[in-house]
DNA sequence: GTCTATATACGGATAGAC
DNA sequence: GTCTATCCGTATATAGAC
């Protein structure tokens, strides 16, 4: 043949990588195919040699990405005490809000993946499942895992449908303040 | 003329008031302008005498979404003392996160408004920041305005991307305890 | 004001040459 | 495995009849 043996499979990947960052800052229903190829320097007909369809790029491409995430996010025996506390401040900050294309993909393609298959969101509830524990466990609060997962997913979202960055760091910063209030909070 | 003084008005509300279910149940996007007139038993030609554009339409709709759903959720003076606990509940619920149809605009074109243009964005704030001083100032909290808005925004959009109903309850349920333990919590 | 028909572009997907 | 060419459906938008 006239491509190397992992040929094939290092095309995939840079697709998939690309794909990821593009669908991330267009949304995926408004990125076509050919837009998705032509960022690896290729032709929309060998999309195809990879992919059955569009719809199966999404499912990989969320899987890579929840993958990845929480993975990051998690963190595990080796992490430092404040491990929770310092993502946190990472996922809440401004470089994050102003660039989707490499940041966590719920803030982005959230709405999309509630519409998709119930496939598609069994898997996302797993993976979502595994940090939500990772995080109240190290935490020993049973409520803060879905708690802080949904004020950073929030947080971002209402960042970037802000105009002025003077209201993008308000919100950020009101939301880091209120979550560090509330590791002093009672608990009943 | 063969229609009434008041029939394109009508006409006009009508395909708003169906446009922004539409579009939350589908996304603005992935909604097309065929689809929107036939929601209104209409065919697509008819579009263009009330808007310029499907951008403008786009417009329009958001607009009215915050508009409606500010004034909603921010109360006026004869609102009860619990009223911002009160609409954190029914945001918080399970009915909500079925119906985006009927919902908060944010958790399903967010990310679309992200993408919108300046204009957009800037009318977006100011909706958003009425609301936000609303709640902080009935708090007397300057944190708790963005903050709840975030926490709101972000269990919605968990709640609906994960599969179970079991699992989905628990995202909301564990965000509304968490706010409920905030209230107790010391302010430095 | 709304309809049907249409211009024009772009969407996902396939066929066949290399 | 990737290319070009193409099929076919759907998208936004316009033109002209009623």
């Amino acid at each position: 043949m006239r491509y190397s043996a992992t040929h094939k499979q290092e095309t995939r990947e840079k697709l998939l990588n690309k794909s990821r960052e593009l669908a991330k800052k267009e949304g995926f229903g408004g990125t076509g195919v050919d837009a998705f190829m032509k960022a690896i320097d290729m032709t929309g007909g060998a999309f195809y040699t990879h992919f059955e369809s569009k719809a199966e790029l999404f499912a990989e491409l969320v899987e890579q990405e929840l993958e990845f995430s929480t993975e990051m996010l998690a963190g595990d025996e080796d992490a430092p005490a404040d491990h929770v506390a310092r993502k946190l401040r990472s996922y809440l900050s401004s470089a994050h809000a102003l660039h989707p294309e490499t940041g966590c993909v719920l803030p982005t393609l959230g709405p999309e993946i509630a519409r998709a298959s119930p496939e598609i969101k069994a898997r996302v509830e797993k993976a979502l499942k595994r940090l939500r524990d990772a995080w109240s466990e190290r935490l020993d609060d049973d409520d803060a895992g879905w708690a802080l997962l949904a004020q950073c997913v929030g947080a971002l979202i209402l960042a970037r449908v802000v105009e002025s960055e003077r209201t993008r760091r308000e919100i950020l910063s009101a939301s880091r303040r209120f979550l560090e209030r509330v590791e002093k909070a009672p608990r009943e």
